[in-house]
DNA sequence: CTCCCTCAACTGGTATGATAAGTTGACCAG
DNA sequence: CTGGTCAACTTATCATACCAGTTGAGGGAG
């Protein structure tokens, strides 16, 4: 039997709260438009205002309204005020289907932090870390024809170099960017199938961490992600 | 007289979500451990419970907590779960005293995009990104003898590129660390004022723009920030 | 006529109490 | 040990007040 899968709730709050993100991040509602009273969206959508309360809070949070007691909340401009944290919902809109665009700017974001990421973890690594790595090397051997299997291994090499590099803005980076992958886990698997293959330049990082050398940890993963960015290129090329 | 600002209002969900944010954050509340119940919050904090409610939302979605219908919240571990928009509530604590690890790290992390971002830009860019840029540099040379000013407008040529390179997921990640950099803004000015004055390799940014020469950018905005890194860790050195 | 004040009618913010729905553990029967 | 029931928690939702800030229309003073 497959895998079960608890059965997703949806709170009502949370609902309201991804209506409105999408509509917002869609340019269905306007920068600087104000958004309806929150007794009128209460009453549009059919739940009680503590709900759409709720919702407000994390838009607000989030970036994506500006509250102002006594008058009408605001809708912001997210491209100019929302975090790294909204890029999950910027990659696939209401039915699912992905912005190359937006997917095209991860892997530049990739391409970017991943060799510092590498070169952090050879300084402070050392040898418990590398032994780690080499562990999870020593699974990706076995797991070579097993795709699935690889990348999710694949990215376990690279959470333990982010956890290994004790930089904090690394991690949460890291975090922002996962929360990302998750949406496009299955159709990255394809494009990224080079990359994901590539064992020789994560080897050349574990042996960099082991001998502290951050210079050939930044080149070994330069390389690596260089791969996976030009195949997922190629893959994204005629896409506009 | 001085500039007068707006006085700070703060809601009460606001005031629950800070104070329960840095119980979290500084570990006072201990990731798995469960939450007091809404109803006994809302009690030891005074409000009421509506009030309770909207701060955990947001908690929730910063991934602070975790949301359990029927049973207490539980508190989740931060550095797994959380965004980059949480690095601000990391480089100050409730006092207002910077913690200089993350500081680093936000300098490591500076260190990796800025390059990339330098390079997206050069080739995205073109003559009206340049002239944009040049406007900029000329009211630097202006403003050789005001630092404050100074930061503040290398600060906008940075935005510039990150708007001029097309990339969301660096614009977003920008706007997380922007709200990081005010946290800090003028304890960095001090330390940072090597870089702030080094105009020249802002220069050589520029040109590269015009020319859309990605490799020249890239260099050239390494070379930038490197000098303010280094200045920074001779500032830091001791603070351990 | 213009200016300024007042006030009513919006807006969001807070408070309270009731009810529905989910979770947990104790207990008991088979 | 298994499965069922139930009581005592919890969060989720709802309805209805009332407080507090903002805005603009209207009326009176100059």
């Amino acid at each position: 039997m497959a895998a079960l899968e608890p059965v997703s709730r949806q709170s009502l709050s949370e609902s309201v709260f991804l209506q409105l993100q999408d509509k917002i991040v869609r340019g269905e509602l306007a920068p600087d438009s104000a958004l309806p009273s929150e007794r009128a969206l209460s009453e549009a959508l059919a739940v009680n205002r503590g709900a759409v309360r709720e919702a407000i809070k994390r838009l607000q949070q989030a970036g994506l309204v500006a509250v102002r007691h006594g008058g009408n909340h605001t809708i912001r401009n997210y491209e100019d005020e929302a975090g790294l944290e909204l890029l999950p919902s910027l990659l696939v809109d209401a039915t699912g289907r992905l912005d190359v665009d937006v997917l095209r700017s991860i892997m530049a974001m990739r391409s970017a932090l991943a060799p510092e990421i590498a070169a952090a973890a050879a300084e402070k690594g050392g040898a418990t870390l590398a032994a780690k790595l080499e562990a999870l090397l020593e699974k990706m051997r076995r797991s070579e024809r097993d795709l699935p299997q690889l990348q999710s291994l694949v990215f376990d090499f690279w959470k333990m170099l982010v956890v290994g590099s004790g930089n904090i803005a690394f991690r949460l980076a890291f975090n922002s960017m996962t929360k990302t992958y998750v949406q496009a886990w299955d159709a990255m698997r394809a494009p990224l199938e080079p990359e994901l293959r590539d064992i020789r330049n994560l080897r050349a990082i574990a042996a960099a961490v082991r001998a502290r050398d951050a210079k050939s940890a930044r080149t070994a993963a330069r390389r690596h992600i260089e791969i996976g960015r030009a195949a997922m290129d190629k893959a994204l090329r005629g896409y506009k």
